[in-house]
RNA sequence: CGGGGCGUAGCGCAGUCUGGUAGCGCGUCUGCCUUGGGCGCAGAAGGUCGUCGGUUCGAAUCCGGCCGCCCCGACCA
């Protein structure tokens, strides 16, 4: 009955099982990947996304390895109002006129429009509405330092929105901290900096350079800014953390004042820091492949899937019971563990599925296995499959976790170096690709002229390069030392 | 806000040029079958074709308005 004229039935779907590859379209492949790997969707809220439980995991994760590391340095934390008054944002005009165009502002309530210099932000951060309470909770020297941070959400109206990246709503924390001396903030400011680089180093798998932004990059209303900046995998920067050296700028907008043990009156030092749920996306685009998410093990939800093989129910009961066995065994070896008895799909699928979905460890266990008191065990990086004895199977696991976290530093270190290039002209300008390190003069019309001529950006000041003078590689112009330059997200 | 593209089943799309009352793949559901790299067979459910109006005997298809989304740019610690 087939009718000759009709066109053929197009091929078998498999085509659209597989993500587009980093190589033909790395921004394709991030999005798909970010919602084939169940981590997060489009919400009908223009720029806003729901973050899945496989996504949210992940943040909870990281929330509570920086969490212990923020308590360790001494940091409580505190919850403010999502709402602000208007009027506070305007106390600080830097940090107002750089946030206005991005903020949403919230103009009725209670079924009634609300009267000019009654409404409300909704935060973008939160410096001004905590400076409020700052400055009742401050009194004397000796209810010195505060330290404070908060896990929150804020809002940024961002007109080009990517999933993790730059969302409208995003989750983050931001610490907010007072002192008595310039000298103790620029200390807690650089020591947070470097919280931030532990955590991207140790956790993440994710090497950064860390460095001062310069003057037109800095934080609105800081005296100085500094950051942490990561390479993706397509040699684009990210910035993944920052720490702010705020001064008294907010302090004198909202009398955040202490009596001395000399009895005056004195303005507090003060500091902000934060990263966000972007570094989600960070960690994607660092470790991930054709194949899906790759998640280095300390952040992974699930570290390790045992996967039941077996047709009858004779030859799936020995196998679940032994799963289950295994799987508590490495529950107690504190590995995050899952095991799948689902019957309704096949060994193949659930090995390209766990791949998508970025579990670290994958065991294979079937009946052949078990009469040669076997599994299969096979890395998620490196895609290696090992056999291995079943009474070694959870220690072997524990150590294949840690060597790929190991691995997947090392790779991304390996290609943080290979793409790092000092350049002294403009012709390497042009064609080199990744991190630029570069003699600038210091202006902001030639930084301004990177970003126009060439697409590049400054990241930062990195602080382990020695800074030696030379000439601005665009002007000619005495440059004080290099600073890095990349094409950015 | 400028330039370009697109709204048809949960997802991805065809059908629009040339008007005749909607189709394919994936997914979902049921049953059987299968399980060591995205199984197979059979059946089923699911769509006011973005929206409002116009032309017409008849509109997914032609015309106009509106709405929404995506990409590029402007913007973005």
């Amino acid at each position: 009955m087939a009718d000759p004229q009709k066109p053929q039935t197009p091929k078998k779907g498999n085509d659209n099982l597989k993500l587009p590859t980093r190589a033909d379209d790395f921004s394709e492949w991030y999005i798909q990947l970010v919602k084939r790997a169940k981590l997060a969707d489009n919400s009908d809220v223009r720029g806003s996304m729901v973050i899945r439980p496989n996504g949210y995991a992940i943040w909870e994760n990281m929330q509570q390895v920086l969490d212990g590391m923020f308590k360790d340095t001494g940091h409580q934390n505190a919850y403010f109002p999502v709402l602000i008054p208007e009027s506070y944002l305007a106390k600080e005009k830097k940090h107002v006129a750089d946030f206005a165009p991005q903020v949403a502002v919230v103009t009725h309530a209670g079924g009634k429009p609300l009267p000019e210099g009654e409404r409300y932000v909704i935060r973008p951060t939160s410096e001004t509405i905590i400076n409020r309470s700052f400055t009742n909770w401050v009194q004397s020297y000796r209810d010195l330092p505060i330290l404070i941070n908060q896990w929150a959400n804020v809002m940024r109206w961002e007109m080009r929105p990517r999933l993790f990246l730059r969302t409208t709503e995003f989750l983050w924390q931001e610490g907010h901290t007072c002192h008595a001396t310039e000298a103790e903030a620029t200390e807690e400011t650089l020591r947070m900096l470097d919280v931030y680089e532990r955590f991207a180093v140790d956790y993440m798998a994710m090497p950064v350079i860390k460095g001062q932004k310069t003057e037109s990059e800095k934080f609105p209303g800081a005296v100085s800014t500094y950051s942490i900046e990561a390479m993706m995998q397509d040699k684009k920067a990210l910035q993944a953390g920052t720490s702010h050296m705020l001064g008294q700028n907010f302090a004198k907008m909202f009398d955040t004042q202490y009596q001395s043990k000399e009895g005056t009156k004195e303005y507090v030092w003060q500091t902000s820091w934060g990263v966000s749920t972007r570094l989600i996306g960070a960690l994607i685009m660092t470790h991930s492949d054709d194949a899906g998410l790759v998640v280095p093990p300390k952040l992974a939800p699930t570290q390790l899937v045992i996967i039941i093989i077996g047709k009858t129910p004779e030859e799936r009961g020995p196998v679940r019971e032994k799963a289950h066995a295994l799987a508590a065994e490495a529950k107690k070896q504190g590995i995050r563990v899952l095991v799948d008895d689902d019957e309704t799909k096949g060994p193949g699928f659930k090995y390209a599925e766990y791949e998508l979905r970025g579990v670290c460890l994958r065991a294979e266990l079937g009946p052949k296995d078990l009469a040669q008191n076997q599994a299969v065990l096979a890395r998620r990086d490196n895609k290696a499959k090992e056999t291995v004895s079943l009474d070694a199977v959870v220690s072997r696991a524990g150590q294949l976790l840690e060597e790929m976290q190991q691995a997947l530093y090392d790779a991304a270190k390996q290609r943080m170096t290979d793409n790092t290039f000092e350049v002294n002209s403009v012709e390497e300008l042009k064609t080199k690709d990744g991190f630029l390190l570069a003699h600038w003069d210091g202006t902001p019309e030639t930084e301004k002229r990177f970003k126009d001529e060439f697409g590049l950006t400054t990241r930062n000041r990195p602080f382990d390069l020695t800074q030696e003078p030379g000439t601005c590689v665009l002007t000619g112009a005495p440059s004080p030392g290099r600073i890095v330059l990349a094409k950015a997200y």
